[in-house]
DNA sequence: AGACAGGTTGGCAGCGACTGTCAATCTGGC
DNA sequence: GCCAGATTGACAGTCGCTGCCAACCTGTCT
């Protein structure tokens, strides 16, 4: 079962993949919103009641990637070192998970010109981004030696948000610079200007 | 002209203002979701399409009044006297859109409760808080003493997008306070959490 | 008063995202 | 080869939203 399990998984990966790839061509050709999900569903080659299946929401075929790289995230910040502060570990699980995209720059901007391009998608990786902000608050609090509750203490949310508002910032910058500016040091100039 | 325009005005915002109570009913009798458009204009008596033609979008049921408050924001921030700093303009800026809302406390309770709770909503806000910030960046770079360039700086970008998440901190905060919370202390504990 | 022009409304048909359903088809295990 | 379970495709339907057109209401000019 391990291996018939992880053998369908592959091919469905395939699968998954290629839709994702023909969408893109589409949404490259005809901008996002001109593109419709009978489209991409006959491109592709397979029914639009299966891509429904495959992928739940048009955003998904963009956006679709987030929810492993959320988890990823998480993780990082919570194996950083206790002496190591709460701002670097943030930073350090978000180079994390820049590096361990297994895309090339030049995808990654791509995607990321799309999102940011589009009300729907911003939309759709905003609501990504408050799931991971969700899911920091207990090792942020842990970290910063605040006791958890059921309502957070804003100080840990402030911060985590803040962290995430000093990356969007960075990432829209480094997407209107057309990918010829270091995210990282966009990202720090941000933050420096936060904490002074 | 004048004294029929705004008679004129005052009937439709009367209507506008009715539509937006059935709605608000509606939406929390059965949810947000599960109401539909039809119902609302069957109970507000006009036809779907007018309906349309008032509000655009449902959303715009619920956050149609937040483009004034962006351009009461800025213009407040823009007012703020020089030797003010940059985060103490913003704050200014903050507190005046609320204390200039003519909705009771509760009202905007029950509204801010529905948007931090439905995605859509949620999507809609952001979006706005996205065109504040944008409005923002020129105001803020002239505090700053930063010439404006076409592609913005970091720092104020991020020094904006900061204070926007601290206010949202607050604000979900406050909401899952159930309003038994001081917004206002909440925004400074987080932003000292975050400026040190 | 009556015709005329402007804007407002309602009904209808249609698009696109998305979902439930059900039959057809494919798969792996016996 | 056959059966059970999963996967797919086709169809119809819902809901948000838009374009279009005819009806209507309002104020104006003659």
């Amino acid at each position: 079962m391990e291996k018939a399990a992880t053998l369908w998984d592959r091919s469905r990966q395939a699968v998954v993949a290629e839709i994702v790839e023909t969408a893109l061509v589409l949404f490259a050709e005809q901008g996002y919103e001109a593109t419709t999900m009978a489209q991409v569903a006959a491109r592709a080659g397979v029914s639009q009641r299966s891509l429904f299946r495959y992928f739940g929401t048009k955003e998904d075929l963009v956006c679709g990637e987030q929810d492993a790289l959320g988890e990823l995230l998480v993780r990082a910040v919570e194996e950083q070192a206790p002496e190591v502060s709460t701002w670097d570990a943030l930073r350090a699980g978000f180079t994390t998970i820049l590096t361990a995209s297994n895309h090339t720059q030049e995808r990654v901007l791509e995607i990321s010109t799309l999102i940011f391009g589009n009300a729907s998608l911003r939309a759709r990786y905003f609501e990504k981004r408050l799931k991971w902000q969700k899911a920091l608050v207990p090792v942020v609090e842990k970290r910063m030696g605040i006791e958890h509750r059921e309502i957070p203490d804003p100080a840990a949310m402030g911060v985590i948000a803040t962290v995430f508002a000093c990356v969007d910032t960075a990432s829209e910058l480094w997407v209107r610079h057309g990918g010829k500016a270091d995210p990282f040091e966009l990202y720090e100039r941000a933050l420096a200007a936060v904490r002074g």
